[in-house]
DNA sequence: TACATACAC
DNA sequence: CATGGTGTATGTA
């Protein structure tokens, strides 16, 4: 609804934050102008040359598609907030967040209604709906819940990989094949995997009284796009053929692919672009005009060709450990900020332990 | 190498 | 009144 921009508008305009905001997306337009100046010296040769350029990347990709493995994509359901309700029956039939007046995680389907979001403040989501009752974030909680849904997918994968606290990713190949040997039927593949997913969600169900959605594919990026599809509670199938998977993609907004994000998805909007399938028709301006790095995942985008895995390769370790705090704007002061420098630096491992932790981490 | 930007959750 | 924190990847000076 209108309203609902219109009220975030109302309340943010003036701000900080929103004067912050406009200058970044002043930026973002100045530098599609410049994009499109330069689409505009391009000529047809240029693009015909690089489309064919970029054929040649697709017959690539095309060559090292693997449509061998069933990936699932598993995502829990406005988990933090089913996890508040599941434990307090009096929020369940009422709009509710968790988070703070400053910043809400997430809110349950009630309060979506109203336009509540994550990632919304609090405050704007009273402004939009004045009933809207938020709670605070009790991780160890969502932890609990989370570890439970762990041990579900490990009978399925052990190699499945967490993604964070609400959703993970399973290569359940495996496990399709192996049951297909046991049990009979006439049941296709296909329809074993479905099943088995059918039966985690209900396993995760049974043990957390939290619902999740899955999508069933060929790899990752098309398994996350597929577990949006029918949330929540629900799942669906992408059938592992690349027929298939082109006239899904056909039509789905660039939005939906994870890496697409607000910027890259306006500055494909400029060259009309919103849906996958016009990422394969303007592959020469992709070409020209995004990175190599752009390029390669633009198509993938558009083919569905995505590698395989479910990130848990070889040696996936952390690389980095940071903390970072706003300071409320009277507290900003360079006593307090060196105060909590000093904290910070105190609370860091003394060297010999750091070394040790990165050589652990680094096995 | 350092710093900035984009993205995800 | 008022808009988060952690981590990864990539681009650029």
């Amino acid at each position: 609804m209108i309203q609902i921009f219109q009220i975030i508008e109302e309340a943010s305009r003036g701000s900080k934050f929103y004067n912050h905001k406009k200058q970044r997306q002043e930026k973002i337009d100045e530098r599609i102008r410049r994009m499109l100046e330069l689409k505009d010296s391009f000529t047809p040769e240029q693009v015909s040359r690089a489309e064919a350029q970029m054929d040649a990347l697709t017959a690539q990709l095309e060559q090292s598609r693997d449509l061998s493995r069933f990936i699932v994509h598993v995502d829990m359901d406005a988990f933090y907030a089913a996890v508040e309700m599941r434990d307090r029956p009096e929020l369940r039939d009422v709009p509710m967040a968790v988070g703070s007046n400053s910043m809400l995680s997430t809110s349950n389907y009630a309060a979506r209604k109203f336009g509540v979001r994550a990632a919304m403040p609090g405050f704007i989501g009273r402004k939009l709906c004045p009933q809207l009752v938020i709670v605070p974030c009790d991780f160890d909680k969502y932890r609990a819940a989370s570890q439970l849904v762990q041990q579900v997918m490990a009978r399925y994968d052990p190699d499945f990989s967490m993604v964070s606290l609400d959703e993970g990713y399973l290569d359940i190949t495996d496990r399709v094949a192996t049951e297909m040997d046991g049990d009979t039927g006439d049941q296709s593949e296909d329809e074993m995997a479905q099943r088995l997913v059918r039966e985690m969600r209900a396993e995760i169900c049974r043990l957390t009284r939290l619902t999740a959605s899955a999508g069933i594919a060929a790899n990752g990026m098309l398994a996350k796009i597929c577990s949006d599809q029918n949330k929540p509670d629900g799942q669906f199938f992408l059938p592992r053929e690349r027929r298939a998977v082109l006239d899904f993609l056909r039509e789905l907004p660039v939005r939906k692919v994870s890496g697409i994000g607000n910027v890259l998805s306006q500055q494909l909007a400029a060259l009309e672009v919103t849906r996958c399938g016009e990422l394969l028709e303007r592959r020469g301006l992709v070409r020209l005009l995004f990175s190599e790095c752009i390029q390669l995942s633009l198509l993938r985008a558009g083919l569905g060709a995505d590698p395989p895995g479910v990130g848990r390769d070889e040696d996936s370790h952390q690389k980095s450990v940071s903390t970072e705090t706003t300071f409320a704007g009277h507290s900003r002061t360079p006593r307090s900020c060196r105060s909590y420098w000093e904290s910070c630096v105190s609370s860091c491992p003394k060297t010999s332990a750091a070394r040790a932790c990165a050589d652990g981490l680094s096995r």
